[in-house]
DNA sequence: CTATAATTGAGAATGGTTCTCAATTTGGCA
DNA sequence: TGCCAAATTGAGAACCATTCTCAATTATAG
């Protein structure tokens, strides 16, 4: 894991406590940002990007991307290292653009068949499916 | 497919032909700008950028994007595309970035299962796999 | 307590992309 | 052919998530 971190602030503790709390659910810098905006405990942007960079390469949240434009998602792991129910897979919708969270252990197969039949060790923490949601598909 | 386009402009011609000597490799919108700053044919950013998104509409190129700040790619298809609906899918490696095309039935089937138990149409052309190739997890 | 290194934060910079809007071009129609 | 409404262009500004700058502050070791 990333070593980086020297110091520990209250800014880190803070956030780490409000990650805890959210727990599993997917939030933005801009959502943490919003959190200490206007609590007792104010927070420059910089420093929540970096700490959140931070605590990606410490392996204690996720990182996901989407297209460009669109902010990255955060998810909460924990210092045990390992997500509640697996690895999330994420569907986005191009007609509503809703961002869909799902643990799948039929999709979880697919990067151990891209790794052995394939050689490619798939991220699903980078990795997007694009396409037509369930609403959206029906709504015609 | 998309019926956004109603006139036939200059530029429009020149981004495609442009696009189609280019043939299947993978270029940026800064890509296409810069090509056409200095020529006979100077087109606007915005021309640019227009012309590309509707052309994805349209199905005549796809559209990859990548970690946001990162530009996007665009690759051209035509009328004969190599990318036909759950035939070929898109690697990219996140060390190398280089973009692996592949054919692959069990991934093929991802689709599949997607539709029958999530209900979600997957959209191969848009959807690209995230991780480390062969080659670059082979480097250490 | 002091020295030193790391962190903070306000604001500016970055960079790909999208938007604004006046000027121009297109294609249907008389 | 000429006219007109609608579509497109393009220069520049706006946007927005993210990163950078750097002086002031804070944390830890000694």
């Amino acid at each position: 894991m990333g070593e980086r971190s020297k110091y520990n602030t209250k800014q880190r503790e803070y956030i780490l406590d409000y990650l805890e709390s959210v727990g599993g659910d997917h939030i933005t810098a801009a959502d943490v940002c919003e959190h200490f905006r206007s609590g007792a405990n104010p927070m420059g942007q910089s420093t929540v990007y970096r700490q959140l960079e931070r605590l990606v390469d410490e392996g204690v949240i996720n990182k996901y991307t989407f297209d460009a434009g669109s902010p990255a998602c955060f998810e909460y792991i924990g210092k045990t290292g390992h997500v509640k129910d697996g690895v999330c897979f994420h569907c986005k919708c191009e007609s509503c653009g809703t961002l869909i969270h799902m643990h799948c252990d039929e999709l979880a197969s697919i990067g151990g068949h891209l790794y052995s039949e394939h050689g490619f060790s798939l991220d699903p923490r980078r990795t997007v499916f694009y396409g037509i949601c369930k609403a959206c598909s029906e709504k015609e």
